[in-house]
DNA sequence: GCCAACGTTGGC
DNA sequence: GCCAACGTTGGC
C-alpha cells in the first residue's frame, strides 16, 4: 500500500527557501499541477522552453529553493493552481535534438545546444487564483503575467507580489 | 476560432 | 543592422 502522506507532505528540504520568485506556465492538458504532485518526488523536468529570455532565467537567475507559482495556460480558466520550488539540476534539454519531438529545434545540435532545462518540484495545489481575481489586487498591478501581450512562459515575481498571493491563499 | 502582441528570421 | 514577413502564444 502506498503511503499517501509521504507523497504529499514535502520534506523539510523541499520548501520555498530561495531568494527569488517565479511564475511558470504549463498547459494543464500537457502537465497539470495534479500530474506534477503524483510524479516521483513531485519532480518534473521543465523541458520545452524555446525562448531565450526564459532560458536565460533558468540558466542565470534561478536558484534552488526559489518559489514558483504554477500557472495553467491555454485552458478554460487560466490562473495559478499550485506552488512549486526550483529544484536545480540545470542541464541540456535533449528534446531539441529529436526530430520526432514537438520541441525539436533543427537549428540546434548536440555540440552546440541552444536549450536548457531544470527540475521543478511541485509542493502543493492551491485554490484556483484566476486572472480576474488577480487583477482586483492593486499590489499585482505590475505583475508580468497580467500585462497585455505577455507571452513569456517564465516570468519573475516580486517579493511583494508573492506575499500578496500567499495572503490571498490564506484568506487575507 | 479569433486576433493582438510578440519573437524570430532572413533578404537587402 | 534594418525591418517586413512570418509563426506562435494565449486570453478571450
Amino acid at each position: 500500500m502506498t503511503n499517501i502522506a509521504s507523497l504529499t507532505v514535502p520534506s523539510a528540504s523541499s520548501a520555498v527557501s530561495g531568494q527569488r520568485y517565479w511564475l511558470m506556465k504549463n498547459e494543464p492538458d500537457e502537465y497539470s499541477i495534479d500530474h506534477a504532485l503524483v510524479a516521483p518526488d513531485q519532480l518534473m523536468g521543465w523541458n520545452g522552453v524555446r525562448n531565450y529570455q526564459a532560458r536565460n532565467f533558468m540558466r542565470d537567475d534561478m536558484q534552488i529553493g526559489d518559489g514558483v507559482l504554477y500557472w495553467h495556460s491555454s485552458c478554460a480558466e487560466p490562473g495559478i493552481y499550485g506552488i512549486a520550488r526550483i529544484a536545480g539540476n540545470l542541464r541540456v534539454d535533449t528534446s531539441q535534438f529529436d526530430p520526432a519531438d514537438p520541441y525539436y529545434d533543427p537549428k540546434s545540435s548536440p555540440d552546440k545546444p541552444r536549450w536548457l532545462m531544470l527540475d521543478v518540484q511541485a509542493l502543493r495545489k492551491t485554490r484556483p487564483l484566476l486572472i480576474a481575481e488577480l487583477r482586483e489586487q492593486p499590489e499585482l498591478g505590475d505583475m508580468r503575467v497580467l500585462q497585455k501581450g505577455n507571452r513569456l512562459s517564465i516570468t519573475p515575481v516580486s517579493q511583494a507580489e508573492w506575499k500578496c498571493i500567499m495572503g490571498l491563499l490564506e484568506g487575507r
